[in-house]
DNA sequence: ATCCCGAGGG
DNA sequence: CCCTCTGGAT
């Protein structure tokens, strides 16, 4: 069996496969304006984008800005969202962050990472996705999906989502960094799960040295 | 039981 | 670093 090579050899072919795999990988939050993909996201924790979807679709209606979420206030808030979990916690964070829109940025939503990250309920992984989805500036949000698949693809081994972030951002072209985040999503759901992933099925074993090593028969170890 | 594109607080 | 917040799907 051939060895691996480095990563940076692997890298190109790596994205093409990706982009054969996953064409239409896309962010799948429904939303019409940053500050809605904003709320979608702060919802989206701990919880299926279908079903932050099914609960947006009644809230987004009437919504104008942040200035309604002020006003709709916590309790009422919480009753909206409640199928998404965490309701309390996710309705709190929302009429905070929304204050603080209006304080600081005048309702609307700032194209800039260190603005997004101060406000309340809003860390790296939020701050990215908007940045990326709403603004299509280059961000590389490191979520559950994309630490476990680019580990097992060799392209990380930092322990935090915070180093895997720079380990990857320096190999993968600025451009790409878009595509690659949600196609590594898409992989990572559709074949390359947590528990078993699904390596017999997947057009990148060949070069995955976690996926070869997983699938490597008993008899030559 | 375990998982879902997290963030804040101790 | 660990815990908590939370409900629905599988």
């Amino acid at each position: 069996m051939p060895r691996l090579g480095s990563h940076r050899r692997r890298l190109p072919e790596i994205l093409r496969l990706l982009a054969l795999a996953y064409p239409d990988a896309h962010c799948e939050l429904d939303f019409q304006t940053p500050f809605e993909l904003l709320v979608a996201t702060v919802l989206s924790a701990q919880c299926t984008d279908r079903r932050v979807n099914m609960v947006t679709s009644r809230l987004f209606p009437r919504l104008t800005g942040p200035k309604s979420l002020v006003e709709m206030g916590v309790d009422r808030l919480a009753e909206e969202i409640r199928d998404v979990g965490l309701f309390r916690a996710k309705a709190r964070a929302l009429v905070s962050l929304s204050e603080d829109l209006i304080r600081l940025h005048g309702g609307q939503v700032p194209a800039d990472r260190q603005a997004l990250e101060a406000l309340a309920g809003v860390g790296k992984k939020t701050a990215s996705v908007v940045l990326a989805n709403a603004f299509a500036i280059p961000a590389l949000a490191v979520d559950t999906h994309v630490f476990r698949v680019s580990h097992r693809l060799g392209l990380a081994s930092a322990k935090s989502p915070e180093k895997t972030a720079a380990e990857l951002m320096e190999i993968v072209p600025p451009d790409d960094w878009i595509s690659f985040h949600h196609q590594l999503i898409a992989h990572g759901r559709q074949v390359c799960h947590a528990r078993s992933p699904a390596c017999a099925t997947c057009t990148l074993l060949p070069l995955c040295p976690d996926g070869r090593r997983r699938t490597a028969s008993p008899a030559v170890r």
